[in-house]
DNA sequence: GCGACAG
DNA sequence: ATCTTGTCGC
């Protein structure tokens, strides 16, 4: 049903998919928000080790109430190794599947992984934000380039991560005395707003629940707990 | 050349 | 990411 502009193909190799980041990331645009979000979707994906078979899946959730009022999920195989900085091709082509499943379109996409906060600018919130053609933004739980100073221990706090000296993205504190996640805007959002989003789906765990629905939704795909039609 | 390195 | 039990701290 959700539709997606398919920009280019996904059977490339390292050096092509570099080649092809390089030549996306000037379509990519962060800019504030032009309508308020009524729902959000988180997006993930799960295999077995030493398996390429993945297990994708995305959650919708109404960004009042943190209600769950869609999940799909896709059963797929992995065409691309996992290389830091390319993850965006082993992990998109699967989600795009899981999104064509989607009887409603979310307002905006939260990703496990980053969005600016990349070595070239265009993580796989970014990546995605083009084909999907709406505000996306990256939620990921470590550092792949950028530093930050430390922040406060209170939930809420945060500061901006650098990467040769431009702000790509912000270290946020989601729950007190608990490690920070790291945000970034994919395209068609800034990263105020991602922040703020961020901490809008708070489910009291350090993970926002559309990436933390995600996660759970997946694993039970792949254990055979769940199936998808 | 050496170390780092989203999931 | 995945493989896994107990254990330290609030």
């Amino acid at each position: 049903m959700a539709h997606y502009q398919p920009l280019h193909d996904w059977n490339v190799t390292p050096a092509e998919a570099v080649a092809l980041q390089q030549q996306l990331r000037s379509q990519i645009r962060i800019e504030p928000l032009t309508k308020p979000p009524q729902t959000i979707a988180g997006c993930d994906i799960s295999f077995n080790k030493f398996e390429e078979t993945v297990y994708a899946g995305i959650v919708v959730l109404r960004l009042d109430t943190l209600e769950t009022v869609e999940e799909t999920g896709v059963i797929g195989t992995a065409p691309f190794p996992y290389i830091p900085g390319l993850l965006s091709f082993r992990e998109i082509p699967s989600l795009l599947q899981a999104w064509q499943k989607l009887k409603t379109e979310p307002d905006v996409v939260m990703f496990d992984g980053h969005g600016t906060a990349h070595p070239r600018r265009i993580g796989i919130a970014s990546h995605a934000g083009l084909f999907l053609n709406r505000p996306t933004f990256g939620c990921g739980k470590s550092v792949l380039v950028g530093k930050y100073d430390e922040l406060a221990p209170e939930r809420g706090a945060w500061s901006p991560m650098r990467h040769y000296g431009e702000v790509i993205g912000a270290a946020l504190r989601t729950k007190n005395k608990v490690n920070p996640v790291y945000i970034s805007p994919g395209n068609l959002i800034d990263l105020e707003t991602a922040m703020a989003l961020t901490l809008q789906c708070d489910g009291g765990y350090r993970i926002p629940e559309p990436t933390r629905r995600a996660h759970n939704l997946v694993n039970a795909l792949r254990k055979g707990e769940r199936v998808f039609s």
